[in-house]
RNA sequence: CGCGGGGUAGAGCAGUUCGGUAGCUCGUCGGGCUCAUAACCCGGAGGUCGGGGGUUCAAAUCCCUCCCCCGCAA
């Protein structure tokens, strides 16, 4: 079976390894371009670019895909799959059509929840019990096809985004390599998503970093975790900008008012919340500087009983 | 050459503006107190101040240069 893959970051790119490396024919990789990034703006291949010239896989990086040519020329390459997986492109109706056994997708939810950019990351930001990863046909409107399979895991209480994306990213590859031979078999079932039922996970943006303290602890405590390793969420202590990086639930109840200081401990810092709750920060990283243990950042940064996390900063 | 912050004891920081014996908190080691302790008291060890070059009687501090880390932006 000649399958052609199209993916960019790394979660694509444990789909494209599992491939190879159950001996699939992938006859190419289509990514996204190279992009300036990081500092000094380099120009940086992504993930699955880098992993594919490793493999001697072709490389295509087209700004689009609607265009004649690339639609063209895709066709010319026969394939009789096409599997994406978080490419961060659409496919026109067009190229849907050439395979054979048509195009399927890697997402990382369970559809038709959280269809979209960042499914893992929203999943923790609301505070879900459980996630998964979906593999299905795919149609012209996003992330709305037919489902084959799926499979479920359940969110840790204290688990975060970056933990939940390495798993959902090996679940994925291997419910990938275990779908190909029931579509190649036909012996796959198309499972329609319940159009009623369907919400959307869109891209992360530092807008959703700012933390207010009025929130309940569990609310902030759900921010936090969604929003790291990127983009983190973040509170404005007096005049310092802190991410916020790691955070516990404790249980307790305050009289405070939401974004006082109750204590600073080896434990952390424990912050009044909305409603008496407390949150109580781990980690945390200050402006240039690196990511440590609160009890380290207090070592060096005493504070003061003035000191309070403004309830939403500006 | 996209913009900015930073590299000082094992960890986190101050000191750099206006050169003049390297300091704080924590940890660590020893001792004390205590029924006991992550608490408290006393004492000690531990630093080529990121590397190299320059200016100077004298450089963590001023000048040049290289390396590394972080944030923003994408």
């Amino acid at each position: 079976m000649r399958i052609l893959f199209m993916g960019t970051p790394v979660f694509a790119q444990a789909s494209l390894q599992a491939l190879v490396e159950q001996h699939y024919e992938v006859i190419g990789a289509y990514t996204q371009p190279d992009k300036k990034q990081n500092r000094g703006m380099k120009k940086l291949p992504s993930p699955v670019k880098e992993y594919a010239i490793t493999e001697g896989i072709p490389v295509f990086t087209p700004e689009t895909l609607r265009s004649d040519e690339e639609v063209q020329r895709i066709g010319e390459m026969e394939p009789d799959l096409i599997v994406v997986v978080a490419y961060g492109k659409l496919l026109p109706e067009a190229i849907l059509q050439i395979p054979k056994y048509g195009c399927i997708n890697v997402h990382a939810s369970l559809l038709p929840k959280y269809r979209g950019a960042a499914p893992i990351q929203w999943a923790v930001l609301n505070g879900e019990k459980e996630t998964g990863v979906t593999i299905m046909h795919m149609v012209k409107e996003l992330d709305a096809g037919d489902m084959i399979q799926w499979e479920k895991t359940e969110i840790g209480t204290d688990e975060t985004a970056e933990v939940l994306h390495d798993r959902l990213m090996q679940m994925g590859a291997q419910l990938l390599v275990r779908t190909i031979p029931l579509i190649a078999s036909g012996a796959a079932i198309r499972t329609p998503q319940d159009p009623a039922a369907f919400s959307y996970a869109p891209m992360l943006t530092r807008k959703l970093s700012p933390m207010d303290f009025q929130k309940s602890a569990a609310e902030l405590h759900n921010q936090v975790r969604g929003l790291y390793p990127w983009p983190s969420a973040t509170a404005m202590l007096g005049e310092k900008k802190l991410k916020i990086l790691q955070t516990r639930l404790t249980g307790e109840h305050t009289e405070q008012q939401p974004g006082r200081i109750v204590d600073s401990t080896k434990e952390g810092i424990r912050v009044a919340c909305g409603n008496g709750s407390v949150l109580l920060i781990t980690r945390l990283q200050a402006e240039g500087g690196k990511k440590m243990s609160a009890s380290e950042y207090l070592r060096g940064h005493a504070l003061s009983p003035s000191d309070y996390f403004l309830g939403k900063q500006a």
